[in-house]
This record gives C-alpha cells, sequence and structure tokens, in this order.
DNA sequence: TAACAAACCAAGCACTTGCTTAGTTTGTTG
DNA sequence: CAACAAACTAAGCAAGTGCTTGGTTTGTTA
C-alpha cells in the first residue's frame, strides 16, 4: 500500500471547517491579514525586532490601531503560535487517517510537518518553534498545552513504530532528534531547488526507520 | 577498533595553545569575562533582549565601560561567534585526528559537536546557530567564511562515507538534518538526566549511518 | 435614515535603548 | 617614583519602543 498524500482539496475544506468551527481566524478578514503580516515579520526579522510599527506597515494602518484587534504585541504572537498549532494538528491528524499502515503514517507525520514549516501557509509553524522564548509566561502555559496535544499524536505513532522494531531509537529520544532536524529546514531548503519536499520527507523517514529489517 | 574520545587534557592543552596563538581569548581576561557573560545572556534572553546594561551588570561593571573593550554590543556578538567557531574547529580536528576509520571519524564530529553546544564551553555555539539573523551584513560574511570552513570538515567526511556506503543519503542534505537535529538539543537535553552525551551520540550516529551494511 | 458598533487615524507620552563624553582609578614599566 | 596606558565611572543624549487617548470614518442593521 502506497502513502496516500494530503490533496489540496482536503486541505482547503479543513481550513475552512476550522474557520466555521470559530478555532481559525479567516485570512481574508482584518484579524486574520494583521496575524499573516505579523507572522512573516516575526520569522524573517524576530518578534524583538520587529516593532508594532512594522506590522502596522505592512498591513497599512497606523500603528495604534492594531490595538484595537489585540490588546499587546505579546498577544499577536500568542495567536500566531495558537493558530499554527491548531491549523497543522488537524493536518496532521487528516494525515494520519487517510494512511493505515505505520510506516505510512510515520510518512505523514514527518511530511505534514515540512511542510508546515516550509511552504506558505506555514510561517506561523516556524514562528512557533523559533520564537518560543519571546512568550511571556501565562502565554507560554497556554500553548505548552496545544503543543503537549500535538506532540502526543507524534509519539503514539512512534511508541507504536517502536514496539513493530520500525524504528530503533527510543520514541521521545527521536521525536526530538526529527523535530531539530525538520525545523531547521526552514534555514536552508528552498522550494524550488532540485530537492522537493517529497524527496526530503523520504530522506528523512529512511533515517528514521530501521533498515536491517524489511518493512 | 574502538572510537578515541577527546579527553580533558587534550582539551586544555588545546585552548592553551590557541590562546597562545592570539587566535581565542583567555576567559579569565577582562575581554574574557566580558564575552562569557555575553554569550551567556545572548543564549539565555536572545541577542535583542539583552542590554549593554544586563551585560555590565553580569561583569559587575557600568555599561559604558563596555564600550572601552569592543565598539558596539554588535562587535561583541560577532566575537562571541568568531570565538565559538575558532575554538570547536580545533576541538573537531583533533577529534578527527584521535580516529582512524569513517565510522569513528563520523562519531567523532557527532559527539564534538553536541559536546560543543550542550556543555559549558559551548554556549557561544548555540548563540552562533541561533542568533545568525541578528549579525549585520558586515559580520555576517566575515563569519560565514570561518563557517564554511567548519562545514567543510563535515561535508569532506560525509562524502567520503557516502563512497563507502557507510551512508545512503546525500552528504548535503544529511548535513543539514544533523545540523537541525544536533543543535536542537540545547532546547531539550539535560545533561544530568537519563540519557549520557555519549548514548546521544551513538543513538545519532546510528540514525545517520546505513545500517543494512555490516560496518 | 437614524443608530450603533467595528475599524481606524493622529498625536504623543513614558520609558528603554545603544552609545558618547569628560574625567577618575588602577596597574605596569623604565 | 614618574609616566603612561588600560580599565573603568557618572551622567546623559538622541532615537526608538509599546501603548494610550480622543476623536473620525466606514459599514451594517432596524
Amino acid at each position: 500500500m502506497p502513502y496516500v498524500p494530503l490533496n489540496d482539496s482536503d486541505a482547503s475544506l479543513l481550513v475552512k471547517s476550522l474557520i466555521d468551527d470559530g478555532l481559525l481566524v479567516d485570512e481574508s478578514s482584518a484579524k486574520g491579514r494583521l496575524l499573516k503580516a505579523s507572522a512573516e515579520l516575526f520569522k524573517s526579522k524576530g518578534y524583538d525586532k520587529t516593532t508594532v510599527r512594522d506590522i502596522a506597515n505592512q498591513v497599512g494602518i497606523q500603528s495604534g490601531s492594531i490595538f484595537h484587534h489585540y490588546a499587546s504585541k505579546q498577544a499577536i504572537l500568542c495567536a500566531v503560535m495558537e493558530q499554527a498549532i491548531i491549523l497543522n494538528m488537524a493536518r496532521l491528524r487528516l494525515a494520519l487517517s487517510l494512511n493505515e499502515t505505520l510506516k505510512e503514517q510515520l510518512h505523514a507525520l514527518i511530511l505534514s510537518e515540512l511542510q508546515a514549516i516550509i511552504l506558505d501557509n506555514g510561517i506561523a509553524m516556524a514562528v512557533l518553534v523559533y520564537e518560543w522564548r519571546s512568550l511571556e509566561n501565562e502565554n507560554k502555559q497556554k500553548i505548552l498545552e496545544l503543543r503537549d496535544e500535538y506532540e502526543q499524536i507524534w509519539l503514539d505513532i512512534l511508541t507504536q513504530a517502536h514496539h513493530q522494531q520500525l524504528i530503533n531509537t527510543t520514541p521521545m529520544v527521536l521525536r526530538k532528534l526529527l523535530t531539530g532536524a525538520i525545523s531547521w529546514t526552514t534555514n536552508w531548503y528552498k522550494p524550488h531547488g532540485e530537492l522537493s519536499i517529497d524527496e526530503l520527507a523520504e530522506m528523512t523517514l529512511a533515517l528514521a526507520i530501521n533498515n536491517n529489517l524489511k518493512n
């Protein structure tokens, strides 16, 4: 059974249902445009170097107007991260549901997370990973709960894979190593180069699985 | 032939010779204390959130006194990164020279880099990795030359390993994935927990090498 | 079209930032 | 001990920061 990817129409429907449920902010709304501009700036310049004037400029409003939508710059960061997890957690679960064997499910996790951090819709994911320390304590707690839920999806699959001897490494350690490897791609991978995201996902999968055995 | 580690006395001698050659700043000098304090703050708070007053406080001097030693806060960041590369490049080369087979040499690279980013002497290494975008263009160019030299050490070994089919992945891609996996450890690994750095290095090595073959 | 709320503007306040400057202390060397 | 340089202090400036405030515009609904 070959790996079943997540297609665009599935993904688009998923986003719509999340918006309808009030879990995700519509990108075309005022808040949505603000969040998108903020995420882009946070990723390219970093949270600290991004000023509320930068954000306002990008959106095309005055800096003071931002605080009509969010109480503080910190609240924007928090919202960006929350949106990133909610969207990508749903994507992960959908991708998992399309595949049956553990190897394919692991493949799905790796590819989904690569896409999340590399592609356009995933700028926010890079912010989540690399601006963690800019989160103030109270917000950190809140996002941590979502993040734990996200990590549990990974750990479930990896634990099963470990029992089946599909992987040799302790699930927790392998997850940490993969987190680093995957999130770092945001610093070097260029989407329109020689290496496709699919190929990169396969290479990463090959590292993770125990190729002593025939799987 | 088992893997030969780098012992403390070798490492200590290496540092002394680098200081004598004027390549490394002595930690006990005024400049050295300033660099160490800066590196620690840059790592824990980030470059942007670290003020010159923070640094001065840590060292025990007035904020203005800093500029007797370095022309700007940016120059301190640059010096921290330069020192990190110079020290760890020398450590890498020494560790390589102690081992003969490719597998052991790859082991040496992975362990050295893990130590560099986890242990005390390597706080600066974490700064190098995670504060890259805080470097201004001119400095970035300067550090990039050293960094390329450092990366070449890795690529040489990985290319040979690829020819010997010790590894299956393209050397460049494998290096990027390992960079991410190794540098990310700074965010989760606790030196005095259950997992030793040596074990972590072996697990990472196991992922990298092609275990279809007997090596 | 009246009433209202969401979205936004224009101006600026209080504070922090990196860095400067003029002068003092400390340590070293002929 | 005289001479000098390295290391440091004390005070503060100019620019930039997040955020506030009082008011205006825009869009929607009864």
